[in-house]
DNA sequence: CTTCTGACA
DNA sequence: TGTCAGTA
């Protein structure tokens, strides 16, 4: 499929999936008219990659751990450096602080909406 | 009409 | 990241 397709598919702008193309995030092929050619897989590796970013992760770091995430289950855990171990288990710290930080003002905005229907 | 690359009053 | 230009 072309970009455009894949940019509504997933809810990304074409300007952020030629971005991740640069970041080395995602490699399309591309058709005898210059068009970039993604294949359907992608869908679900953009959807990944921008829950990724969500999460704060640097794309310098995704690009490093997506081919784990990819298929967790297969010849991955052969060639898991401790390097990469280590990332992976600092960016889950990360996600699991940020959740935390994120649990606080959802109840905190919880709070004032109680408060408020109270009143009214 | 859609996409491409490069660039930023 | 948006967006405009000038093409293919």
């Amino acid at each position: 499929m072309r970009i455009g397709e894949l940019a509504k598919l997933t809810d990304t702008s074409t300007r952020a999936l030629r971005y991740y193309e640069d970041e080395g995030l995602i490699v399309p092929g591309r058709m005898p008219n210059g068009y970039r050619d993604y294949d359907d897989y992608l869908v679900d590796r953009v959807i990944q990659i921008r829950g990724l970013i969500d999460t704060g992760l640097p794309t310098r770091i995704i690009r490093q751990i997506l081919p784990c995430l990819d298929k967790p289950r297969t010849i991955h855990f052969v060639d898991a450096t401790p390097e990469m171990l280590a990332t992976l288990e600092r960016e889950r710290d990360r996600m699991t602080e940020r959740i935390d930080f994120l649990a606080r003002n959802r109840d905190a905005i919880d709070e004032y909406l109680d408060a408020v229907k109270a009143l009214a």
